[in-house]
RNA sequence: GUGUUCGUAGCUCAGUUGGAUAGAGCAACGGCCUUCUAAGCCGUGGGUCGGGGGUUCGAAUCCCUUCGAGCACGCCA
């Protein structure tokens, strides 16, 4: 609508392209300003006169030449010029667009292949609150570039290799047994884990061995392999509960032990370039001259470590997928490794560089500490997905007992909510958890959409509608309504910007924009009980809106219940 | 110490390629269910946009400076 707009004005304005008023145009903070507004300051250098003046002389100029289709009034105030619209077109030809199943499908992705890492968990470690974020944020990023038509690969780079599993070996082979672990699973993991930590303090030897028994796994010592596989598929079980209850899934579980064997290749290779340099008994790439510490390419005893492991995976994946995009959704504290490894490449001479990602988010915290394994400051993932929903079920026993399919619904809207909650903000702000906000489902919240979405359904079904009815918007005629058309405008250019910010909360908010004025039309103007041509219309207003708030929610990661 | 991110209402946060009167939610208080799901809607109160300087017709937004907090800084990932 804008574009059309900026089109229409150009053409009475000299010297500016209806890209440049485009630019300039936006919509005024109160509704009476008009629906869009030019400010004439920039212009007013431009043609050396006052931003007031330019404005009187636009309005005259559009207003002689007699166009004005579209508009039923132009002000010039205050040097702004603000445009009113013909409410009914304007909504027409929205609600005319709006309809098309594939509104909002953009076309930029074609043809095009990003390749995102997320979520990528450490092996033998609970999922907690922390991985939350980057399978939550990962996954809606995933949503978003499918729906602008890009083809994308799901990697879940795990972290199933590192000298954590030399440690969780010379534990298991100190103080475990097999009959405990396969009684306890994933538990007496982690207790041997934290067990190491604290022993490892007393005595560092203990360090020395786990580093030795890890340099065995890279030798290919069969015994090590063993134990390091048996842990692996103890951990996946615990993850896929997870995984199913967030309804996320990946393409491929390549984590960092599928690129051990492809490091020693890296290494050959930037000595080939001349990039690597030997210091202290380990290989590096010096990155002096572009005022960040050395990237660590092999260690004393010749094994891989991150950053070499890292740089072995963007090569695969380049050569395996040539990807356009490579993203990398994992947390800030990580930001100079990536910077490190993006230089690296770039220093290799890949032009592609430029097309690598970091898409960081902030720290969880919890009660002010840092979230930690070992000292049991944490809370699992499982557990706030199962504590959430058993609220939805509570909220549902209490106001709609007679529901069917509780289990289910209690589900979605508990495991939306904590999917909401984690996606309202931009990810870049630290997260203090708590409970009480997890929990709360009043307000902007997941619950709150999905809510929205339950009564536009039980409209549709109480009027044996269809929600596809034809909507003759010269039948909508309250400003609630037209405040609802004008949100529903907005959807495409929301999915655009989520997508170039890497930003799902664009969507999240969007989604509250969307139920408000949704709840707003619905509180204000009764459909089922309205004049026959007014009905068919709301209803078909009401059909339209559904449709874009259950897009929008999937576009985040959250199925909505038809009823709740 | 160096780098980096953040600082907006009591709390959690939008708004930051410079634009009109800085907006939501939570919490508090008050109103609306004989009518489409009250997980809703409406209203009230609440602000030195961390502080100071500068650029500009115009600054929460840009620049400088300063204070506070988080995070990172070679053989963990």
């Amino acid at each position: 609508m804008k574009k059309t707009i900026s089109i229409k004005i150009a053409k009475y304005i000299n010297d500016m392209a209806p890209e440049e008023i485009y630019d300039l145009l936006e919509i005024p903070p109160v509704a009476d300003m008009g629906d869009f507004s030019l400010p004439c300051f920039t212009m007013a250098k431009k043609f050396r006169k006052a931003p007031a003046q330019i404005a009187v002389e636009l309005k005259e100029q559009i207003e002689k030449n007699g166009d004005e289709t579209g508009f039923t009034r132009i002000q010039a105030v205050n040097g702004y010029l603000n445009f009113f619209l013909n409410r009914k077109e304007y909504m027409q030809e929205i609600l005319s667009g709006a309809i098309r199943e594939d509104y909002g499908t953009g076309t930029k992705g074609a043809g095009k292949v990003i390749c995102m890492d997320y979520s990528s968990p450490n092996i033998a470690k609970n999922f907690h609150v922390g991985h939350l974020r980057t399978t939550i944020i990962g996954n809606s990023l995933y949503k978003i570039y499918a729906k602008l038509g890009y083809q994308i690969v799901r990697i879940n780079h795990l972290g199933d290799w590192g000298t954590q599993f030399g440690k969780l070996i010379v534990a298991y082979r100190k103080w475990s047994s097999r009959e405990l672990v396969e009684e306890k699973g994933i538990e007496e993991l982690l207790r041997i884990y934290v067990l190491f930590n604290a022993e490892a303090e007393k005595d560092p030897v203990l360090n020395d061995e786990a580093r030795a028994w890890f340099a065995e796994m890279e030798k290919g010592n069969p015994e090590a392999l063993a134990l390091w596989e048996w842990f692996k598929e103890i951990s996946m079980v615990d993850f896929a509960r997870v995984y199913r209850l967030l309804g996320v899934d990946f393409d491929f579980y390549t984590g960092e032990s599928f690129y051990m064997d492809k490091v020693p290749a890296v290494v050959a290779e930037l000595k080939q370039k001349g990039l690597l340099e030997e210091s202290e008994g380990t290989n590096i790439v010096s990155l002096e001259q572009y005022e960040m510490p050395p990237c660590l390419i092999t260690k004393k005893d010749g094994s891989s470590i991150y950053h070499s492991r890292d740089l072995a995976a963007v090569l695969y994946r380049q050569q395996e997928y040539h990807f356009d995009k490579c993203l990398y959704v994992t947390g800030m504290e990580q930001k100079l490794h990536f910077a490190q490894v993006f230089k690296v490449i770039e220093l290799m001479g890949y032009e592609w560089h430029r097309e690598l990602i970091h898409v960081p988010y902030g720290l969880v915290s919890l009660e002010g500490a840092k979230l930690s394994t070992r000292t049991g400051n944490i809370i699992y993932a499982e557990d706030i997905l199962k504590e959430s929903i058993k609220r939805a079920m509570e909220i549902i026993e209490q106001k709609n007992p007679v529901l069917p399919e509780k289990e289910q619904t209690a589900e979605k809207v508990g495991v939306g909510a904590i999917i909401f909650h984690d996606l309202y903000n931009q990810r870049i702000k630290n997260v203090s958890f708590s409970w009480e906000n997890v929990l709360n489902f009043d307000g902007a919240s997941g619950p709150y959409v999905q809510y929205t979405y339950a009564r536009a359904g039980s409209i549709l079904r109480k009027a044996q509608a269809e929600g596809k009815e034809s909507i003759d918007a010269r039948l909508l005629t309250t400003q609630a309504e037209y405040e609802l058309v004008k949100v529903i405008d907005r959807y495409p250019e929301k999915i655009k910007e989520a997508a170039e910010r890497f930003e799902p909360f664009i969507l999240a908010r969007y989604a509250i924009e969307l139920a408000a004025a949704f709840n707003k039309f619905y509180q204000d103007c009764p459909i089922l009980t309205a004049a026959a041509g007014v009905k068919t219309a709301r209803l078909g207003l009401t059909g339209l809106a559904r449709k874009i708030i259950r897009e929008t929610m999937g576009l985040l990661g959250i199925e909505c219940p038809e009823a709740m």
